[in-house]
DNA sequence: GCCGTGACTCGCA
DNA sequence: CTGCGAGCCACGG
């Protein structure tokens, strides 16, 4: 993989806030490029380094592997957390297109639109 | 180039 | 609710 896509995938990582998730599909969707699997791949082999809990399936549920402590993080962090799983309606992260820009280092939408 | 694999997702039974 | 199968994209053998 191309190494701009690993920093803006980790760049975005960086950037949920605290309290707050995000899923493995819309951080490839964010990128723009690749898809869930790509991601996820990615937060193996390099999301040491970034707060990795941050970023769960689709469902709520944390990757697989890293269940007990993502989720002691996550409920440590405030993020509510039910049976196991994420409420993903209530702690899903919703960046503007402008903010998602700006932590992927390079502007692609121009304010103001068209 | 085919095949298996993975920190994924969705649809259907 | 759970399980299964197919689709998905990129990488390594």
């Amino acid at each position: 993989m191309h190494e701009a896509y690993l920093e803006g995938v980790l760049a975005l990582v960086e950037a949920v806030p605290v309290g707050s998730v995000t899923t493995y599909g819309d951080v490839a969707a964010m990128v723009g490029a690749g898809g869930p699997r790509q991601v996820g791949t990615v937060m193996a082999r390099h999301g040491s380094g970034v707060p990795w809990w941050r970023v769960v399936r689709a469902d709520g549920r944390p990757a697989q592997g890293l269940v007990e402590e993502a989720l002691s993080r996550l409920d440590a962090e405030g993020v509510p957390v039910a049976d196991g799983r994420v409420r993903m309606v209530q702690a899903r992260w919703h960046p503007s297109a402008a903010e998602v820009a700006e932590h992927l280092g390079r502007v692609e939408v121009l304010p103001g639109g068209r």
